[in-house]
DNA sequence: TGTAAATAGGTCATACTTGACATATATTTG
DNA sequence: CAAATATATGTCAAGTATGACCTATTTACA
């Protein structure tokens, strides 16, 4: 048997696929991305609307000031769930949450 | 100083919070759960839509074939960023995504 | 019925997410 | 300007989700 290229890659931890996997991945991927900005845009409009602090918006939803300025900021750190409990501890109605998952139509 | 019933319990490691902050957290955890029932429902649909089986979908978002049945099955252990990951692989369309937000108007 | 394909469910090591905390940097307000 | 007040950033131990794997159960269908 003859060992590949691709098994010695894999065999080094590489991740390997197709091209086309890659991009669908990618584009999956960007998708993913865009519709979290979405809702990160709209738990900031929803806390702001509620007149909370990040602090008040924590404690509501027994959360940390720190986490919410990271959910705010786009920390790479921070869950859809957390952005989504965050949104709707903001006082978000349903269809502002509706709104926010309409991503580029 | 005294120490209060609240600050033996909380000490033992009680949650300890108002009935107020209880039925709020309660109501946020309810309005979650439904949005996650909801995108379940929106995974399973879709997927056979698009004439897929667990283990397809699975290869096209790198899980694997029983973490798609956990999803299916609303098991504990899945995040709402799966779901929403496996609802985008199965080829839901935008107009999808936004109606399975759409929890309970 | 048999049997192959699909789905469900258990377990585990690894990787990720969490609140808490400390502290830095705005931003508001007196 | 100062001093609150609000927000941002870094770190970490503990808790949680993950894919992989294995096996059980259900479903399709000849």
């Amino acid at each position: 048997m003859k060992t590949t290229k691709l098994e010695r890659l894999q065999a080094a931890g590489w991740k390997v696929g197709s091209a086309a996997d890659f991009l669908a991945l990618s584009d999956e991927e960007a998708q993913l991305v865009a519709l979290k900005l979405s809702l990160i845009s709209a738990v900031k409009k929803s806390r702001i609307k509620s007149k909370l602090s990040q602090t008040d918006l924590a404690q509501r939803m027994k959360s940390s000031q720190s986490r919410i300025a990271k959910i705010e900021t786009g920390d790479a750190s921070v869950s859809l769930d957390l952005i989504v409990r965050a949104l709707i501890a903001s006082g978000a109605k349903t269809r502002d949450i509706q709104a926010a998952f309409t991503v580029g139509v």
